[in-house]
DNA sequence: CTGTATCCGTGTTGATACTG
DNA sequence: CAGTATCAACACGGATACAG
């Protein structure tokens, strides 16, 4: 591994670099840092700001944020863009080529979704479960479906289509949708994934539901997980 | 993010986990520690030993090769096995849930390769070749070539069979192999990914080659790198 | 020979408080 | 809202000493 001096526009920062030629290892050099991930995966469905990134990555402190945006945007990953006026606020967006990163999301969540220690109660963003969707599809399972379904999770709206088998997914508000899901991205979560029951979550007032409840009863079986690992592994090492 | 206090076997061991049921948090959780996905890659081609492991990736220490191993063997990614006398040494070796991790590497390599600040001149260890030969192989330039291939590189030796628009690599002498080359892993990524000449490094000592040489002049084109992102990327940000 | 444990200097990370 | 400043805790890497 190398100390490599990098100087871009301001003063000299230090990075420590593996010293390795490896497509693997020039990722991680470029976005291999804690958080750093996972602040790509929360622009992949689109630009963010500041205070919007801080809120869907619960734990991040405001420095480290700072930090990594500066070095994703450094490296090319991502920019940062004052959006015109009435709105004026700077936002942070992906550049074509840090939208390419998303099979390495998708990658990732398959293979760490087999793990015997996944937990899948945990709190989760919604650009993470819209991710997830567009990774577990099973295009047979779609086959045949055309609907636009709204979701909104938290304070984000998105659309999904579905036809031909494929899933898009956009934000906006999605007028005129068969379905209309409404509830924090968990819940959701955990109808699509966890088998839990819409007309509980309804009850239990975390679900609004509205529209065509056979295309969700359909919905929620497109998203087969793959098998868990075999837990034996998680277990201690025998003592020496 | 959350302090999760872990008691394995020993003593009670401390992690800094991200609080977040997405896959790709999770994945991090398990593989985001430095070295921890480089250590993954140099098993993903068999069992290696401690001291292996060190010198294929240089800059990592004692310490931090043993911290590594011992989490990703907790969390079940490889495992702690004594080969049979008279070899009698530890060696690790990914479960086979760890092996399932290469599309990981795949989508890494793929989208690094991309990076403008990409070096391939760095050195880089033979498990690095031989991936992103499986990863970068076009199946059409392939087509209806049949060949056995011995690669000597550095102290390891694997052997590659070209079939059916497909590749497979395993360690292995090679005997009886069409065509052979012997060289430092960076000499070989030269002749396939820098369009170095192999007359030319014959000459100055740092490759061997044996057989077919018209079977060589195919190979090295298989493996297309895909082009660089635009490389405006890589400027800094201007100053406000 | 093959790892493992400890010490230590340094750099990175993260929580809190604070500023434009 | 969008970050900076400060400081404490931790992780990393190098060296060295130790154990089977």
């Amino acid at each position: 591994m190398k100390l490599e001096k990098i100087t871009f526009g301001g003063e000299p920062a230090w990075k420590r670099l593996y010293d390795d030629a490896c497509g693997t290892a020039h990722a991680l050099d470029l976005a291999g840092e804690r958080w750093a991930l996972l602040v790509i995966r929360e622009l992949l469905l689109g630009p963010k700001r500041f205070s919007d990134l801080k809120a869907d990555l619960p734990g991040i402190s405001a420095n480290v944020l700072t930090q990594r945006l500066e070095g994703l945007e450094q490296v090319g990953v991502l920019v940062r863009r004052r959006l015109p006026p009435p709105a004026s606020a700077w936002v942070y967006e992906l550049t074509p080529w840090g939208y390419e990163s998303e099979p390495i999301f998708q990658a990732l969540g398959r293979w760490a979704t087999r793990s015997p220690l996944h937990d899948p109660t945990l709190p989760i963003s919604p650009v993470s479960v819209l991710l997830s969707f567009r990774t577990m599809l099973d295009p047979s399972r779609a086959a045949g479906l055309e609907a636009l379904i709204a979701l909104r999770l938290g304070r984000e709206s998105y659309e999904l289509r579905l036809a031909g088998g494929r899933l898009e997914v956009e934000r906006g508000p999605g007028q005129g949708a068969d379905l209309s899901l409404a509830g924090e991205a968990r819940t959701v979560a955990g109808l699509v994934y966890g088998g839990l029951i819409a007309e509980d979550l309804e009850a239990a007032g975390a679900l609004r539901v509205d529209g065509d409840r056979g295309l969700l009863a359909r919905f929620v079986t497109l998203f087969p997980l793959p098998p868990k690992a075999t837990p034996s592994a998680g277990l201690p090492r025998d003592g020496g």
